[in-house]
DNA sequence: GGGTCACCAGTTTTT
DNA sequence: CTGGTGACCC
C-alpha cells in the first residue's frame, strides 16, 4: 500500500497517469524509482491485471529492486505474471519460446565476452591474421557497434580507407555463421534477433502488444537503436508507453546509446504528456547548484534545474594534490576526519573515478590503512579461469554444438587428447562438414586419429552424455554438479598447476562458490533447470553470481570504489570524485578523438549528483603514467563551478623539491586557479 | 606440455 | 609501469 499524498504534485501526476505515452524527465535524486514503482502499484489497484504490466530496466539490480518494492506495496500475490526485467532478459524470454523461427534450436547458448573473443580469434587465425589478440577486441567492438545500429552481417559495408572496417566486413558474416553452427547467440543478438523476430512475424508482435498493455522503461536516455525499435514494436497500437529518464545522465554513447531517443520522444509518440521531476531529495544545496552550473554548459538538452528544500550544506572541497599517491593519502585523511566528525560508517564513502585503472593507488592505500573496501567492476567472478572452466562443461552439457566451449574442455583436465589430435579432429570436421561433437561421437571413423586418442575421445563423449542425463533431473542439480566436480578432479588439477598453495586454495574455493550460486538459484526459482541457471549466469545476474550475496553485503561496512559509469543510480553521504584533471575528466580520447566533451560533462554531473552531504573533488599536479612523470592540468569542469561554492586547498608540496621549485609550483598553482575563475 | 621471454598496448562497458 | 599474449625452446 502507499499513500498518494506522500508524493509531490508532479510525482502524483506521473503515478496516476493511466493511458497514452508519458515522458517523465526525472532529474538526479528526484524519486524516480519511487514514481515507477508507485505507478505500477497504482495500476494494479486500478484493476489492471498483473500480466499486462511490463517494466524494463538496464540492470539486474534495478529490476530486482523495482520488483521488490512493488511486492512490498501490493503483496507478492498481486505481482504474479508481471514482467519486470532487463532488456536482455526480456528478449531472452521471448527468444526462448520462438527462436526456432530464426533457425536456432531452443537449447541455444549465450556467448559472453570470453566466448566471443575466443571465436573471433579463431576466425582471425583462419584468415591468416597474425597478432590476433588485440585485433580481436577491436573487431568484436565493431561488430557489437554494428549490431547496436541494427546492421546485419550481410549489409556491413567494407571500406577502402579503413583496413579495420574491411577486416570486420570479412569476419562479421563468418562470426554469425559460426554462432549459428554452434547454436549460440551473443548479447547483442538477444536484442537484435528479438526485433527481427517481431518485425518478421506480425502475429508475435501482435501477441506481445496485447500481452503488455502497460509498459514502462527506466533510464530511457540510455537506449540504443535496437532497444528503441523494440519498444516501438511493443507499444504499437495502444501506445501506453511510459519512459523515464534524464538526458543529462546519458553516459553510454560509446555503447550505442543515443540521447536523441529521449529528446525526440514527444515527436515519436504524438500526444505525449511530459512531466518534469526537478525536486531533489538527495543532495544538499551547494552540491545541486554546482551540478546545475556545470550541466547548463551543454547545449543539446531539455532545460531543467534541480532544486531542494534542504539547506545549502557544506561547501564543495577541491583538493589539489601533489601526485597520485598524495591524492590517495588525502582521501584517507578525509575519510578518517569525516568518519569521526559526522559519525559515519565506511559504507557512507565512495571513491569515484573515470577509468578503472585509477582504482589502484586507492586500493593500496586502503589496504595499508586497514580500511575495508569493495571494488565494483574489475575482474568479475565469472571471468575467472577456474569458473569459466566449470561453466564451459555446463554449457557443453546443455548444448554440445557449442564448439568454443567444447574445445576449451576437450583436454582439460588432461585426458590424453593432445593439440595434434585436436587439430586433426577439427580438420576432419571442417572437411566433411560434420559438427565437432558428431566427429567425437564417431571418432573411430577418423583415420588420422590413433586408437589411444580415440578411446580418450569416447570417454569424453560418454562423460558428457552421462551428465546430460543427470542434469536433466532438476531436483538433483546441486548433487550432480558436486559429483561432476569430483569426477573431473578439477581441484587436483588446480593444485598441480598452481604453485602458490594459497592461490590454489582460493581458486578451488571459487569453484565451490559456484555451488552456492546454484543453491541461490534453486531457492528462488519455481521451475529450475540447468538451462535456466546458465541463462542467469550469462545475463550477469549478480545475485546468482554470489559476490553480492546478502549476508556479506549487509555485514560488510566498506568504502566503495567504482567508475563514474557504475555509480549511476547510486548515492552516498560522502563522495570523492578523484582525478579531476584534463585527460581524465574530460578523458583524453574525448578531447582528441571523439570530440564529445558534453558526454564527459554529463559523466561529471552524474558523479557530483551521487553525493548527499559532502563532495570532495581531487586532482593532482603531476602523475606517473606508464612509468613517466606527467604534468597535469585541473579539469575544465572545475572552472564551471561558481567559486563561492568551492573550498580550495593544496596538498603537500613535493618532498624532494628545492625551495625555489616549491615556490614556483605554488605560484603557478595559484596562477592557474586565478585564471580558471577569472580573478 | 610447460616454462620463459619479448613484445605490445593501456576509456568508459548496465547485459 | 603493468598485464596479457604468442613464440619459442626444452
Amino acid at each position: 500500500m502507499f499513500d498518494l499524498n506522500t508524493l509531490n504534485p508532479q510525482q502524483r501526476q506521473a503515478v496516476t497517469h493511466k493511458t497514452g505515452s508519458l515522458l517523465l524527465l526525472a532529474g538526479a535524486g528526484s524519486g524516480k524509482t519511487r514514481v515507477i514503482t508507485c505507478r505500477i502499484a497504482h495500476l494494479r489497484q486500478q484493476g489492471v491485471p498483473a500480466e499486462q504490466i511490463l517494466a524494463v530496466t538496464f540492470t539486474n539490480k534495478a529490476a530486482r529492486e523495482m520488483a521488490e518494492r512493488v511486492e512490498e506495496m501490493v503483496g507478492r500475490k498481486e505481482t504474479k505474471g508481471m514482467v519486470i526485467a532487463t532488456f536482455h532478459s526480456l528478449c531472452l524470454r521471448i527468444l526462448k519460446v520462438h527462436i526456432d523461427r530464426l533457425g536456432f534450436k531452443k537449447n541455444f547458448s549465450i556467448y559472453a565476452a570470453a566466448d566471443q573473443q575466443r571465436l573471433i580469434r579463431d576466425l582471425l587465425r583462419d584468415i591468416g591474421v597474425k597478432n590476433s589478440s588485440s585485433d580481436a577486441d577491436q573487431v568484436l567492438w565493431r561488430i557489437s557497434a554494428a549490431k547496436n545500429h541494427f546492421i546485419a552481417a550481410d549489409s556491413y559495408q567494407s571500406s577502402d580507407r579503413d583496413p579495420l572496417t574491411t577486416l570486420v566486413a570479412t569476419i562479421y558474416p563468418r562470426y554469425q555463421q559460426a554462432l549459428k553452427a554452434y547454436n549460440a547467440v551473443d548479447f547483442d543478438d538477444l536484442l537484435m534477433f528479438t526485433v527481427q523476430l517481431l518485425e518478421q512475424h506480425p502475429d508475435l508482435q501482435e501477441h506481445y502488444c496485447q500481452r503488455f498493455q502497460y509498459q514502462m522503461v527506466d533510464e530511457y536516455q540510455d537506449t540504443n537503436l535496437v532497444q528503441y525499435r523494440l519498444l516501438k514494436l511493443l507499444a504499437s497500437g495502444h501506445g501506453n508507453l511510459c519512459v523515464v529518464g534524464d538526458d543529462d545522465q546519458s553516459i553510454y554513447a560509446f555503447r550505442g546509446a543515443d540521447v536523441a531517443h529521449i529528446l525526440n520522444f514527444e515527436h515519436d509518440f504524438p500526444g505525449t504528456k511530459v512531466i518534469k521531476l526537478e525536486q531533489n531529495y538527495r543532495s544538499s544545496g551547494n552540491i545541486l547548484t554546482a551540478a546545475n552550473a556545470i550541466i547548463k554548459n551543454n547545449q543539446q538538452r531539455k532545460e531543467k534545474a534541480l532544486w531542494t528544500e534542504s539547506g545549502a550544506g557544506s561547501k564543495i572541497e577541491y583538493l589539489l594534490c601533489e601526485d597520485g599517491e598524495d591524492e590517495a593519502r588525502q582521501v584517507m585523511e578525509q575519510i578518517h576526519a569525516e568518519k569521526y566528525r559526522g559519525k559515519l560508517a565506511y559504507g557512507d564513502f565512495a571513491i569515484l573515478y573515470r577509468t578503472n585503472s585509477q582504482s589502484r593507488s586507492f586500493e593500496e592505500q586502503l589496504r595499508y590503512e586497514n580500511i575495508p573496501y569493495v571494488l565494483i567492476g574489475g575482474q568479475q567472478f565469472f571471468d575467472r579461469k577456474e569458473i569459466k572452466d566449470v561453466i564451459a562443461y555446463l554449457k557443453v552439457i546443455q548444448n554440445p554444438a557449442d564448439e568454443v566451449n567444447l574445445l576449451r574442455i576437450l583436454n582439460y583436465p588432461k585426458r590424453g587428447i593432445g593439440t595434434g589430435s585436436i587439430d586433426r579432429i577439427i580438420r576432419h570436421s571442417a572437411d566433411k562438414k560434420i559438427s565437432l561433437w558428431r566427429v567425437l561421437q564417431q571418432v573411430d571413423q577418423v583415420a588420422e586419429v590413433n586408437d589411444r586418442t580415440a578411446i580418450a575421445c569416447s570417454h569424453f563423449v560418454d562423460l558428457i552424455q552421462r551428465y546430460q542425463k543427470r542434469f536433466a533431473q532438476p531436483l538433483r542439480l546441486q548433487e550432480t554438479l558436486l559429483e561432476m566436480l569430483t569426477e573431473l578432479k578439477l581441484a587436483e588439477e588446480i593444485y598441480r598447476q598452481e604453485k602458490d598453495p594459497q592461490i590454489a586454495q582460493r581458486r578451488v574455493a571459487n569453484q565451490e562458490e559456484l555451488l552456492n550460486s546454484l543453491a541461490t538459484y534453486l531457492e528462488r526459482t519455481p521451475h529450475p533447470d540447468l538451462a535456466g541457471f546458465l541463462d542467469r549466469i550469462s545475463l550477469f545476474d549478480d545475485e546468482i553470481a554470489g559476490k553480492n550475496d546478502k549476508e556479506s553485503k549487509l555485514a560488510l561496512d566498506a568504502v566503495t570504489l567504482m567508475s563514474l559509469h557504475s555509480s549511476k543510480g547510486l548515492e552516498f553521504p560522502v563522495v570523492f570524485l578523484v582525478g579531476m584533471e584534463e585527460g581524465f575528466l574530460p578523458h583524453k580520447k574525448s578531447i582528441y578523438e571523439t570530440f564529445d566533451i558534453d558526454e564527459e560533462r554529463r559523466l561529471c554531473y552524474v558523479g557530483i549528483t551521487r553525493a548527499q552531504q559532502q563532495l570532495f573533488l581531487l586532482g593532482t599536479q603531476q602523475r606517473r603514467k606508464y612509468g613517466k612523470l606527467e604534468q597535469r592540468e585541473p579539469s575544465r569542469f572545475l572552472g564551471e563551478i561558481p567559486e563561492k561554492l568551492l573550498q580550495k586547498s593544496v596538498g603537500e608540496p613535493p618532498r624532494k623539491a628545492t625551495l625555489e621549485e616549491e615556490a614556483a609550483s605554488a605560484t603557478s598553482f595559484f596562477d592557474n586557479i586565478g585564471q580558471m575563475f577569472g580573478d
